[in-house]
DNA sequence: GAAACTTAATTAAGTTACTGATACAGTTCG
DNA sequence: CGAACTGTATCAGTAACTTAATTAAGTTTC
């Protein structure tokens, strides 16, 4: 016999893949690529990384990363620290001004959400509140499976770093 | 007094952030960029569209919507018609093999979300099938307020069209 | 019904963010 | 210590975008 409410992964993923989409379309202020915006979220959530570390992250070469991280310096939203553990690595930090760009994208998204929450009604509400932790825990086992750090998540943690495509390419 | 499961809008917004990160890292099979599986995706779900709805939906350029539906073309993913009711305009439509790479990239989402939702307890199952409602609706209200079209949400769905950077890039 | 304006798509040229290959300095191990 | 390995940087090339300009069809105005 099947559960009472028995739970339709079909639903579930298309249920996310929508949200992820409308995150994706979220406007930037400043013009940064897509793979800038998630290293910085990265670096403001995780805490100093290599170069090496963030190539594989992010998924990109790690002549990639050099380069964006140089540029990144230029723009002062991260800094290089030599390893003190290693001559050969360089520790990336997000300095203040890149933590408040992943802070604002992310004040964004609630904002946006918020809006939508208020149109629900209380149980709505109240069922998603209720969902919240299972959806964290998938997230977990994601993580963990993937061989992600176990990532802090007290606060100040977040910012998925996605941007549209008119972001990443203009100007 | 609040409600007894007051909903956290943070909280909310942080799962989706990781999940929308989950989806991105999805590797493609064929090396088509971000924007590209996009619009298969977009088509797939809505069906034809003229070039001018796609740059909207897309937010790139019309010029960028030009170049890649080409290429498409080339690679036997979408057709072009005449579009009857205005000389001008183009209607592109996605073609089987087309559909079969949205088809194909949902199924993997699917399978990842399945392997996730296997491990987690019963009650936790339960509690994400009674909150899905719920969230289908935030995304209904979302794409009214945008002035999306009101989607046929029947079937043969989804793929929010997402990419690794790698993929976008490489080859 | 022709002139002026608007809208849809294409084309062309330039920019940017990536890749791959290579060089090189710093570590580890025999 | 020298050989092999690892982490970063550099360089040349490519793919996916941008803006600007062009062509063609549709709409408005008188």
């Amino acid at each position: 016999m099947p559960e009472i409410s028995e739970l339709s992964i079909a639903a579930l993923t298309r249920v996310l893949e929508d949200f992820t989409r409308m995150h994706i379309r979220l406007p930037a202020g400043r013009r940064l690529s897509f793979t800038t915006l998630s290293v910085l979220h990265t670096l403001a959530g995780d805490g100093p990384k290599r170069l090496t570390e963030l190539a594989g992250s992010e998924q990109v070469t790690q002549s990639a990363i050099t380069q964006m991280v140089t540029k990144l310096e230029r723009e002062g939203l991260v800094e290089r620290h030599p390893d003190p553990s290693d001559g050969r690595a360089v520790l990336v930090q997000v300095t203040a001004a890149g933590a408040a760009i992943v802070d604002g994208r992310r004040a964004e998204r609630v904002a946006r959400l918020t809006d939508l929450a208020d149109r629900l009604t209380e149980p709505e509400r109240a069922a998603i509140a209720l969902a919240l932790p299972a959806l964290a825990r998938m997230v977990e086992l994601h993580s963990a499976a993937i061989g992600d750090p176990p990532i802090e998540r007290g606060d100040g943690e977040g910012d998925s770093g996605m941007d549209t495509p008119r972001d990443s390419a203009r100007r």
